[in-house]
DNA sequence: CCTCGTATTTGGATCGATCCAAAAGTGTCG
DNA sequence: CGACACTTTTGGATCGATCCAAATACGAGG
């Protein structure tokens, strides 16, 4: 197979080899209807003998389509974020688009070199969970370069302006404060972030709603922090040896919930018995967690798929009319939360 | 900032806007040292208040530099090359590179399909964690492309062809089984992966060497099985059943371990005082497991770095020797390794 | 003032595809 | 046989940058 380096083949090097012309060969490339069975096959053997590789680069300064997607998410070390791109990348690459990809590590600064290098670059579209503090001008200046742009699991203001995909956490958060209020708990703590974004709001939101309709409004009690798993354990701690210890928490995400969980049992305490613990994304170690923790399932790798679906949408009609899609965050219920361990069950 | 959509703003406006040549505004725009300071900031200005935007593939054509890098892993999804993208991503950011990335799932076709994507998109180098069974003759082909290519933890064939990063999981390995004899262990069990790469190699010849320097050759237990949390546990809950139960377990990676840990504690039993156990990567979970899991670590985020530089490195020059970079694994000893609960050291 | 060397600037060709309007080929039918 | 409709094919212009050899500007020295 070793081939010699001589130079590089075009559309006119398999033109002449098949006798037809370059605009003949470049019909055949672009997979076009218009030129002849007979001679389709005739220029695509010319190229699979001469050891053709289509230029992308070329096509893309005449027709600037470039079958690329930037993707921006706040840190691709973070395993949520791994699955929501291994959804991404499964539909791309279904349709023969490939991801540019960086980490904003939420700083607005990288953020913005990014947008700006995905600009000279020409993706045909932007998967985007914005940075904290992201300006909605931001947003509206994407979409002013006419550059498609799909807002994952956040959105900067207080609707989405455009395109949106993400979980429905306040409906997930509304179900998980009924089913610890069921089960008799009154002392419901919210252990959330500091950051003020649109994923944070709507936790809260639901948190407000559900302590609210259960009558519960003076026990609300919400506690604002950093979203690591050190710290889930160490504001545990310092909750419980508080004067008014919560008999339940419900966690940012499932990293502080698991750090709920080495605190309650540091302290000899067991988790679901002596404190609720619910998490929020349902990531592959909840379930074999110790106790296995109850968590809101916000299934990254089909909100990942979702967005690139819409985005290749998108692409198609940029004109057509903004979605905003919603999925379904269920409640799964494990032992973390269950003062008795029957079976598992799911609440929608 | 709102600006309507009027036409694109190319070289030659800016040249009539600064009252230069195309050529002129060309090398501005490449930070060239020709042109002189006054006339630089006059284009620079013009640049500035047209709003122009550099179009990278327009002079990809002409100079087929892309600034872009491919990055092949097996699945973005695992944590583990979660933060080998992040070490990367960081890296090529700081040159002002971009990362194209696909997950190939470890299928081979879908390897191939991306690299000759890639190949369209003519990325000025590759970094590759080959999938399972990838044949010597596709490095070469990359090669052959006048593709620079970094292969990432694996290589293909006995030695790496070209240029290639990784961790030292052989001393690794040998450090993992020292320590365990030292503290009296004799049946130690190698729980491994199926397939046969040089990474499981590496792993295997570092068992092999050390179990044979602790005149243990006959002891020498290799379990080969899928390596997920789930598998890790079933595979060590039948080890345990099994006639001749071994006192400690190296397993091919942190997820398995923990696999481990989970059997162990289902069994009353109590990792490092009953069984001991020593996984490898060193994930972060680790550190925060009960009892805290041993393990190799083979810093992921590192590797990533490494790897883009050399990448970077081979692609300002292309013929230079080939590199072999192995980062150093060491062994960080937790609870899950040890009898007595002294405190935490690190053997090199 | 002219000459020569160095520092800047420039026009035209070029990279390799797509787009478009027009030309050529094919077949049907009165 | 010629007109007409329809299917295929084609040449030239074009996208927006870089490259290169040649032109020009500038300053110092004779």
């Amino acid at each position: 197979m070793g081939s010699t380096a001589r130079t590089r083949v075009t559309l006119k090097d398999i033109a002449a080899h098949a006798g037809v012309s370059r605009s003949t060969v470049s019909l055949v490339m672009q997979e076009s209807e218009l030129v002849a069975g007979a001679t389709r096959k005739r220029v695509q053997e010319a190229a699979a003998a001469l050891g053709y590789v289509y230029n992308r680069g070329a096509a893309t300064l005449r027709s600037s389509r470039t079958a690329t997607v930037g993707v921006v998410v706040h840190d691709i070390a973070n395993p949520f974020f791994g699955a929501l791109m291994a959804g991404i990348d499964e539909t791309l690459q279904a349709a023969d688009y490939i991801p540019f990809l960086a980490s904003s590590g939420d700083s607005l600064d990288r953020q913005a070199r990014f947008l700006a290098r995905m600009r000279e670059h020409r993706v045909d579209a932007l998967l985007l969970c914005p940075a904290e503090e992201t300006p909605a001008a931001s947003i509206e200046a994407i979409a002013d370069w006419g550059m498609p742009c799909i807002e994952v699991m956040r959105h900067v203001g207080k609707s989405p302006l455009g395109d949106y995909v993400g979980a429905d956490l306040r409906t997930g958060v509304i179900n998980a404060v009924r089913h610890l209020v069921i089960q008799g708990h009154r002392r419901i703590t919210l252990l959330a972030g500091i950051a003020d974004h649109s994923a944070g709001r709507e936790r809260l939101a639901g948190y407000r709603h559900a302590m609210h309709e259960a009558g519960l409004d003076d026990l609300s009690n919400v506690d604002r922090g950093p979203l690591t798993r050190c710290a889930g354990r160490e504001r545990t701690l310092a909750l419980l040896r508080g004067n008014t210890t919560p008999t339940a928490l419900i966690c940012h995400n499932d990293l502080v919930a698991l750090g709920a969980l080495l605190a309650l049992s540091h302290l000899g305490l067991r988790a679901g018995r002596d404190c609720a613990v619910i998490g929020v994304d349902d990531i592959e170690e909840a379930a074999l967690a110790e106790p296995a923790l109850s968590s809101i399932a916000t299934h990254p790798r089909a909100i990942g798929r979702n967005a690139a679906e819409l985005a290749l949408k998108r692409i198609a009609q940029p004109e057509g009319e903004r979605q905003r899609i919603v999925l379904e965050a269920p409640l799964v219920i494990r032992a973390s939360s269950r003062i008795s361990s029957a079976v598992a069950q799911e609440l929608t």
